[in-house]
DNA sequence: GGACTCCGTATACC
DNA sequence: ACGGGTATACGGAGTCC
């Protein structure tokens, strides 16, 4: 099993592979900081679907027919990189001979597969990971963050402009050393030089930067270009280079283009955080100073300066800017001692360099795990399956209003224990190792789990916290890459099979709560919230009726509660609030709390949900009729009513698409192309909305947030009372219509008053079931008979 | 010209 | 190189009366 999850060579103390020829890598090794090199022989592969490919080819080159019958059954290896490329060439040129459309890429080539990272073909071959042997504290790293000039009339810094440059320059590490180099009594050239000679005389194993790929790095290697100053920081002597030259395809697909320094390792915290985030959803932004608030280690005195004052500051306060761009370092260093950790220990298991396994999803670490085993093992490989999934996970809803107290219990694991308990694995996958996997992981991760909760102090617990998440999201999307349509082993039937199974157990459980006399509220995918039955009265009954519940499930299935709320408003399917014991109330779902809406809006909803779980309805009029005055008044900021977009596409690929009526025009667009910026994809722009009526094209009447102007505001009323009221109507269900239009009006002539008004909880079950019933003039049945279904 | 549907895009939940 | 489906909201364009 520990070969199957950490390969089948034991070699200690390796930090880092690169190449070092066309037909060698070089292994970089620490032991007692020292680190020596060995270079090492490597035969570049791939596997095709028959040899005939291949015939004649005139270089030395071995094919080996694999066991098994799936799709690629034979592994060819060369000598070296280059000779692997060229009989890339030749297949591709035999295949064409008979093709009945050409094909122009190896990537297109359906009898040829290949993974053109050196690195990972040479530890998949070998067994050989990173880091056995090693501790986390093991790593030398260190952090830098920049400060670069922006010339006078614009808004971004551009390492291209002769103009901007790099003023500060701050470097930490994991040892409590602190550097600053700045360019006050030296030219930009010289303090290149100084950080270029302080790498090389650190030396260390990781270099990190909170965006480094996007903005640091790509920076530094610009102006080191344009002031010939040589980068060599490799510890080969070569400088930086892109991971691979051959996918321009990434750049665009993730907006950055990583990068490689020979013998060390590169990680962007940006990127750390935001896989963090696509699991835990917690977070509103991923800035680097709202993720040092978010875990928990901003400084007391830590300094903050507007991004578009830094030009300024350098001028007039270089001293803070300098401690600005330390404490950015800093906090980079923080957020990585929380977030790396768990990339560490992914890294002791999987075939790929330390930075590598950071960058990439979760579908190529478990995919890279069953190819090692595969090859190990002299196996054919399958071809991915084409078509799609049909099934998903349940979700319904069957209360709105505000209701409480409220439980959420989730069913733990769902999806893992379903595939484990029905033995549910690719149809493709014959060596079986699928669900070892998994049942190894998930053992991994209860571990990590049990120690977090024996953890002794707050290091510790968060240490095993990261650690035990790391796995969970690993763990999970063993389902995710079942349905997945690039995964080599991927079988939709069996996500099919999964999710069924997934709806039936979810199915049950509501069958328990609603025969136990409890009250489901809403339920998605693997958790259910619901109202408990009034002999339930405090969280030790709340427990004993969970685990009566579990104990009626099928065995294997562990549920657990998840919170315990006084209130909760339900809207929508995944759309609702909680108000916990402690007052604190979080609000879910795209229609409540969506980005694209103003920022007005998001406020205004924000206080009427909260006064509605408080039963205040004097607090929602009163909210509605000051936001409609201010509107009215002009009395909101540009920022209170600006929207933000990014923009996906090039102006370019904008223009051309709108003119073969492919899309429409959108403002986002057409506000940058009128205020004449240039923009790189997934560039944002704030802006809004003028004009005196609520009818007119948005594209045709927009300007950008920057232009609007307090003492003449053009902001367009009209449409921004009406967007208000739209808001406003999404609380219409909760209230009788009178009680509705006396709340969300500014007529005050007679006062209002909350006297009488009560917010309406609704069966949403049963006016579906009637809705469907009408639609498909089914046989009629008593209304009775529905109520009395909803009421069991 | 307003009400309606359709469609693509964006965001969020699990 | 890239996990998945389910769900709501919204702007713009086309269609109907």
């Amino acid at each position: 099993m520990d070969q199957l999850l950490y390969g089948s060579n034991s070699e200690e103390n390796i930090i880092a592979v690169h190449p070092a020829s066309d037909h060698s890598v070089r292994m970089y090794i620490k032991s007692h900081d020292q680190i020596t090199t060995s270079e090492v022989e490597f035969y570049p592969f791939f596997y095709l679907v028959s040899p005939k490919y291949l015939k004649d080819y005139p270089k030395k080159h071995w094919i080996k027919e694999l066991n098994g019958d799936n799709y690629f059954r034979y592994l060819c290896a060369f000598t070296s990189w280059l000779e692997m490329w060229d009989a890339i060439r030749f297949v591709l040129d035999r295949y064409n001979e008979n093709a009945p459309s050409k094909i122009y890429s190896y990537t297109d080539l359906p009898i040829l597969h290949v993974r053109t990272d050196p690195i990972a073909q040479f530890l998949k071959q070998t067994g050989r990971t990173l880091f056995k042997g090693m501790k986390f504290e093991d790593l030398y790293r260190l952090q830098i963050d920049i400060e670069t000039l922006t010339k006078r009339g614009f808004k971004f810094s551009n390492p291209h402009r002769l103009e901007d440059k790099i003023v500060v320059i701050a470097l930490t590490d994991n040892r409590g050393w602190e550097h600053i180099i700045h360019a006050k009594r030296k030219s930009e050239k010289e303090l290149l030089q100084e950080f270029v000679d302080l790498i090389r005389e650190k030396d260390p194993d990781v270099i990190e930067g909170h965006n480094i790929f996007g903005f640091d790095l790509p920076y530094i290697l610009t102006r080191c270009e344009m002031m010939s100053v040589d980068m060599d920081i490799g510890r080969d002597g070569s400088t930086p280079h892109p991971v691979d030259t051959r996918l321009s395809y990434a750049e665009r697909s993730l907006g950055y283009t990583p990068y490689e320094i020979a013998g060390r390792q590169i990680i962007d915290t940006l990127l750390l955080l935001q896989s963090y985030d696509t699991a835990n959803r917690s977070l509103e932004n991923y800035s680097l100073k709202n993720a040092a608030k978010h875990f928990g280690f901003t400084k007391k005195d830590r300094v903050y300066l507007q991004p578009d004052r830094i030009t300024w500051h350098w001028e007039n306060e270089p001293d803070k800017l300098m401690r600005y761009c330390l404490d950015d370092a800093r906090e980079t260093g923080m957020l990585s001692d929380h977030l790396s950790p768990c990339v560490f220990l992914l890294t002791q298991m999987l075939p790929f360099n330390y930075s590598s396994v950071a960058r990439l999803g979760t579908s190529a670490k478990i995919e890279s795990l069953l190819l090692r085993e595969y090859i190990r093992q002299k196996h054919s490989i399958p071809k991915p399956e084409i078509g799609t999934q049909t099934l998903g996970g349940y979700t319904d809803i069957f209360h709105t209003g505000v209701l409480g107290p409220v439980v959420d219990v989730d069913v733990e694991s769902l999806y893992p224990s379903i595939m484990l308990n029905e033995k549910i694995t690719p149809k493709t996958e014959k060596l079986g190792i699928f669900l070892s996997l998994l049942d190894e992981l998930i053992k991994i991760r209860l571990d990590a789990k049990r120690k977090m909760e024996a953890a002794s102090n707050q290091n510790e617990y968060l240490k095993f916290e990261n650690l035990q998440h790391a796995f969970k999201t690993l763990i999970n999307s063993f389902y995710g890459y079942l349905g997945y349509s690039k995964a080599l082993f991927n079988d939709y039937k069996a996500a099919d099979s999964v999710a069924q199974a997934g709806q039936i157990i979810l199915g049950q459980l509501i069958s328990r709560i609603t025969e136990s006399e409890g009250k489901v509220i809403e339920v998605d995918t693997d958790g259910v919230y619901f109202v408990p039955p009034k002999t339930v009265l405090d969280e030790k009954d709340e427990v004993d009726l969970i685990e009566a519940f579990a104990a009626q499930l099928p065995s294997g299935i562990k549920l657990q509660i998840n919170g315990r709320y006084e209130r909760m408003l339900s809207y929508k399917k995944k759309n609702y609030a909680l108000l916990g014991y402690d007052g604190r109330v979080i609000v879910k779902g795209s229609s409540l709390i969506s980005r694209t809406m103003e920022k007005y809006g998001r406020d205004f909803i924000k206080l009427c949900i909260e006064a509605l779980l408080n039963n205040d309805f004097d607090k929602v009029h009163d909210s509605y009729v000051s936001y409609h005055k201010s509107i009215d008044g002009h009395r909101l900021s540009v920022k209170d009513f600006a929207r933000t977009e990014t923009l996906r596409d090039s102006y370019d690929d904008y223009i051309n698409e709108v003119k073969e009526g492919k899309r429409n025009r959108s403002a986002c667009y057409e506000v940058a192309i009128q205020s004449g910026m240039s923009w790189k994809v997934g560039d944002k722009v704030s802006y809004y909305f003028t004009g005196a009526e609520t009818g007119v094209k948005g594209f045709e009447n927009c300007k950008l947030a920057d232009e609007w102007d307090p003492n003449f505001p053009d902001e367009n009323v009209p449409y921004y009372l009406k967007r208000l009221d739209e808001c406003a109507k999404k609380f219409e269900d909760f209230f009788s219509e009178k009680d509705f239009h006396a709340i969300f009006s500014i007529d005050d002539l007679f006062g209002f008053s909350s006297q009488g008004i009560y917010i309406l909880t609704k069966s949403v079950k049963l006016e579906a079931r009637e809705a469907q019933e009408e639609e498909t003039e089914s046989i009629h049945v008593e209304p009775k008979i529905w109520l009395d279904e909803d009421m069991l």
